[in-house]
DNA sequence: GACCTTAGCGGCTGC
DNA sequence: GCAGCCGTTAAGGTC
């Protein structure tokens, strides 16, 4: 572990280095601009920014507001520090996409490396995925009639989500977990046109599942001979009233289903 | 600033208390699980991860790789931390929507806090709006006889990145940076029908441009009688062979633009 | 506030 | 590797 608090740029360099070197995590409160090119060009004149290095050399710099890094870098980078006049130079490549980002760094407020070793992945309830699953084991959402028949069914146009029949019609469901809009009812469009083109029939339903849906979505749904088909969004059945032995239950069915 | 190594918790709860208070960074390397609810459930079991408070108030909890957090709360979050049980919680809770994250820190390596001013915004060149003004200012890209007539126009379906005219035709432009897919020919489709319904027409032709199109995407494109123009992507300006000056230049009209 | 789109989207999955 | 798409998408703009 190497820590130092308002250190000389000299100083900065050797902690980068190392951190680097090692494979630790680095992070850098200080104020300096970044110069980014690659997929577009970008410019982030001098300022006070938190930059971090994570092990597997992807580079973040975060501004002081926001979820999302104002630059960054993906992993596999290459770090490369080097004091010239006055201001440490960070130069970060990767290649394939071919992109470039320089860091151009002033003043140092803290500087911090250490090891960061690897942890568990996250587990997620509430995807679109669970939606899909959930209508698959429980038909009748969709209608009395509602055979399922499978579930994310690849086509070269997109997989889709759940794929049924309704006495002698095919039925294809698109799901959405929150408020659909134009684009659901752009890819169940896809689906259907291409569905029946494949098959050369024509007895093929379009249902557009989500908690509700856009003005103009349902308008162009309408407009295609598609129906919209209002479902509780996938959090509901995880919602306030759900007690924690029901939670824990539903999180050891859906790993043991992954 | 305030700053320790290998703290006890309580030291922890403080350096945070007084963090959030303050609307400073709070950088923390330690160990920990993370419980969310809101938008979906996840759960991530105990391991070593870096918390990052902002002065925004927007939390993110990274693993040791990945430009993403794998947890995250969006700004204007409260904050409160509490220790109970040899272990110290954070609870942040947002409202609007509704949302909840908990941690439950075991081990702390370090943490810090310090003030964090807010600096400059980034500019970027090179994004699709780039490639649509160049098209507008470059009409003969399209074709010789093409004539934009505007630029984003607003419609109730979208925008549309490029609107002209070729003689007695109308021409609506679809750009994309790079590779064009499915979804960009929809986009296209759209926009085409609703302008001819709009407007009581059938003369508008469509156009995607693009540096390359998916051979799905080709083949929509043309069963739907639209047509694919090769566009440099917007990059291509300012590629490897341009000149600093050059590139100057363009930044600085770019920005006489905004 | 509703709605639509882009993004240096990231990341995953299936072929 | 390409292709398509989801995401606790985030963030920004227009109506």
């Amino acid at each position: 572990m190497m820590l130092r608090i308002a250190p000389e740029l000299n100083e900065v360099k050797d902690i980068v280095s190392v951190g680097v070197r090692n494979k630790w995590l680095v992070v850098l409160l200080g104020v300096f601009g970044v110069n980014y090119k690659g997929r577009a060009v970008s410019e982030l004149s001098c300022g006070e920014r938190l930059l971090i290095i994570k092990p597997d050399r992807c580079v973040l710099i975060h501004n002081s507001g926001g979820v999302n890094p104002i630059n960054w870098m993906r992993e596999g980078s290459s770090i490369n520090a080097k004091l010239n006049d006055e201001v440490l130079k960070i130069k970060v490549l990767n290649i394939n996409p071919r992109e470039e980002l320089v860091l151009i760094i002033k003043k140092v407020s803290a500087v911090f490396t250490n090891d960061f070793s690897s942890a568990g992945e996250l587990r997620v309830i509430g995807s679109e995925a669970d939606m899909a699953r959930r209508i698959y084991e429980n038909p009748s959402i969709i209608s009395k009639n509602f055979r399922p028949v499978s579930l994310e069914e690849q086509t070269k146009y997109g997989f889709i989500d759940v794929l049924g029949c309704e006495e002698k019609d095919y039925v294809i469901v698109e799901c959405k977990r929150y408020k659909a809009g134009l684009s659901g009812v752009q890819q169940l469009r896809r689906y259907v046109e291409k569905f029946k083109k494949a098959r050369g029939i024509n007895n093929v339903k379009g249902v557009l599942a989500a908690p509700s849906i856009t003005r103009n979505a349902l308008k162009m749904l309408n407009d295609w001979g598609f129906s919209f088909k209002r479902v509780e969004p996938p959090m509901h059945l995880i919602g306030e009233r759900m007690v924690q032995e029901k939670l824990s239950k539903f999180l050891h069915e859906n790993e043991t289903k992954n």
